[in-house]
DNA sequence: GCGACAG
DNA sequence: ATCTTGTCGC
C-alpha cells in the first residue's frame, strides 16, 4: 500500500466538501432562533484548538457550554489530542473536526442533559471557496445548529480586503451593526459584524447548519462581551490555560 | 515569479 | 495557530 499523494488527497477532500455541501440546511429549525429574546435558548457551545508553540501535530481540543443568556460556564472539557492533516487554507475541518466531535460524543455519554442547542466555531462557515467550511462541517456531521466565526477575511468567490472592504468596516460604528460579504455570483455568503462598541475590527460570520444568516449574526452579537463571541472566546482561553499547566515552557 | 493563505 | 513587551486609553 503506498500513501496518496498531496494532491490526490486534497480532490479527495474537495468531494467530500461538495457531496456534505448538499445537507447544509440554511435556515432556521429551533423555535428560539425566531424569537426576538432567543427564548427557549439555553445553551450555547464553543470549541477551539490550541497549540503547543512550533509542535505541528500536538493540541489542547476544548470544548466549553455556557448558560445563556448569563454566558456562565456549565461544562468544559479539555483533551489532548495528536492532529494527522496539515493545515491547508480551505480543509481545516479535515484537520480538526475529528476532535471536535469526539468532544461532543464525550459530552454526550457523560453530561446529556449539558449538549448544547447551537455551537460557536472559530471559522467559517458558508463563506468558504467551496461553501462548507469548518463550521458547516461540524454541524452536518454533529446534526447540531452552528455558527461560523473567523476574526480574519478570507479573500473568497470575488470577495476582496481591499480599500472598499475598509471603507465598509469604517461605517459600522456601534456594535451589532454589519454589512454583507457578496460573492461574484451575488449571493450573500456572510456579514462582517462589529461585534462590540469597543473593538472597530469586526467578525466575520457565516452559517455553520441549521441556522439564518440574519439569526447567526443576532446570536453572536447577543454573545460578545468582547470582540470574540465568549463561547470561542472561553474555549480559546482554557484551552491555552491548559497548555500552560501542562507543558510549560522549556526554560534556558 | 508574486501574492494569498479561516486556524 | 504561534513568534512577542510595552504601551496607549478608559
Amino acid at each position: 500500500m503506498s500513501a496518496s499523494p498531496p494532491e490526490d488527497l486534497v480532490k479527495h477532500w474537495e468531494s467530500e466538501q461538495e457531496r456534505l455541501r448538499q445537507q447544509v440546511v440554511e435556515d432556521d429549525t429551533e423555535d428560539w432562533q425566531r424569537r426576538p429574546d432567543f427564548l427557549g435558548l439555553q445553551r450555547v457551545g464553543g470549541v477551539d484548538l490550541s497549540f503547543i508553540k512550533g509542535d505541528e501535530v500536538n493540541a489542547c481540543a476544548q470544548l466549553v457550554v455556557l448558560s445563556y443568556p448569563d454566558l456562565e460556564l456549565l461544562y468544559e472539557d479539555s483533551q489532548m489530542v495528536a492532529l494527522t492533516a496539515p493545515y491547508i487554507a480551505g480543509f481545516l475541518a479535515f484537520r480538526e473536526t475529528p476532535f471536535l466531535l469526539e468532544a461532543l460524543q464525550r459530552l454526550k455519554l457523560t453530561r446529556p442533559e449539558l449538549m448544547p442547542q447551537v455551537v460557536f466555531v472559530d471559522g467559517n462557515g458558508l463563506f468558504h471557496y467551496r461553501e462548507f467550511g469548518l463550521a458547516c462541517h461540524l454541524g452536518v456531521l454533529s446534526g447540531i445548529p452552528s455558527v461560523g466565526v473567523a476574526k480574519n477575511l478570507l479573500q473568497v468567490q470575488g470577495v476582496y480586503k481591499n480599500e472598499e472592504h475598509q471603507s465598509q468596516i469604517a461605517v459600522l460604528q456601534t456594535g451589532g451593526e454589519s454589512f454583507p460579504l457578496i460573492s461574484a455570483s451575488g449571493k450573500v455568503l456572510g456579514k462582517a459584524l462589529r461585534s462590540c462598541d469597543k473593538s472597530s475590527k469586526p467578525v466575520y460570520v457565516s452559517v455553520g447548519h441549521r441556522i439564518s444568516l440574519d439569526t447567526a449574526v443576532r446570536l453572536t452579537h447577543s454573545c460578545c462581551r468582547y470582540r470574540v463571541p465568549e463561547p470561542i472566546r472561553q474555549a480559546d482561553v482554557r484551552s491555552r490555560e491548559y497548555l500552560r499547566v501542562h507543558f510549560p515552557a522549556t526554560q534556558t
